[in-house]
DNA sequence: GAAATATACTTGAGTAATCAAGTATATTTC
DNA sequence: GAAATATACTTGATTACTCAAGTATATTTC
């Protein structure tokens, strides 16, 4: 296989989230939020039980558990979110988004979308389709 | 368009970038460089006249002209990179690969490429253009 | 040609992550 | 059931950036 092309992919492909980083991280800040933020309560939104552990959150987003551990603190003070004893497990802390953790997490969701629409615009449907399907037959 | 897939679609591509940002990092700690060295170093040794100024090189990956600076100073120490004065305007420096640095650069892109090659293991040719393609027509 | 503005870069302060080491609880093993 | 090991999380130190403000040089405008 042509290494010149798996090279230009790799860069291209860290270049292009590099940019896309910044501009949903800029599209957020209107909310008062990071990007990582957004992401975590995404998966805290959708979880099954509205609730996960901070391990599975780490794992789920591609953080280190120091990591979640750092991001939660002001989100917790902040009541985003909500910090639960395991009772079959004292080790484990879960997490769960607040009512007002939920309220902020739709009206982001709207801003979010947008930035979306607008960055993918270009693409058609179908070619929505093929670029996930393409993007998970990467081996991370 | 489907709002749902837009959004699973910018996710999925940020959790991919993290991984391979993590997975590229640690294969070429072992040559005593960042990904974003390496990156550097391959834009100054594919640039025409074998030289950058600072803005280009941090146009051209996706940094700010301090960060260029910060991740030059210690290059420029380890005898990587050379710092030269623009004739035209001495406002500009700019900066081009040492003898040393197109070696390390060069050994680098060996593990760099085989890095790639697992990578990307299970991507046809075909689907490797095709993926390059649809990048490159999201808007950033 | 002096004053205002623009460009290229550097620097201090802050942020978001990492890793390694530490603490607390659970599980396994003998 | 005590000792060894594993798991979930936290914390101090470090890294790789960012932004805003500063310096030095160039260009434009009147």
């Amino acid at each position: 296989m042509n290494s010149i092309n798996l090279t230009s992919l790799m860069l291209e492909q860290t270049y292009i989230s590099t940019l896309l980083n910044k501009k949903v991280d800029s599209c957020l800040s209107a909310h008062g939020l990071s990007f990582t933020e957004f992401i975590i309560m995404h998966k805290l939104h959708n979880a099954p039980g509205d609730a996960l552990s901070r391990i599975t959150l780490a794992d789920s987003i591609g953080l280190t558990g120091s990591g979640v551990t750092r991001l939660l603190a002001p989100m917790t003070k902040n009541n985003i979110v909500l910090k639960t004893v395991n009772s079959r497990d004292a080790r484990q802390s879960l997490v769960g988004l607040t009512s007002t953790g939920k309220e902020l997490y739709l009206d982001s969701l709207i801003s979010f979308e947008h930035s979306c629409s607008s960055i993918f615009s270009l693409l058609e449907e179908s070619e929505v389709e093929q670029l996930l399907q393409l993007l998970n037959k990467i081996k991370c």
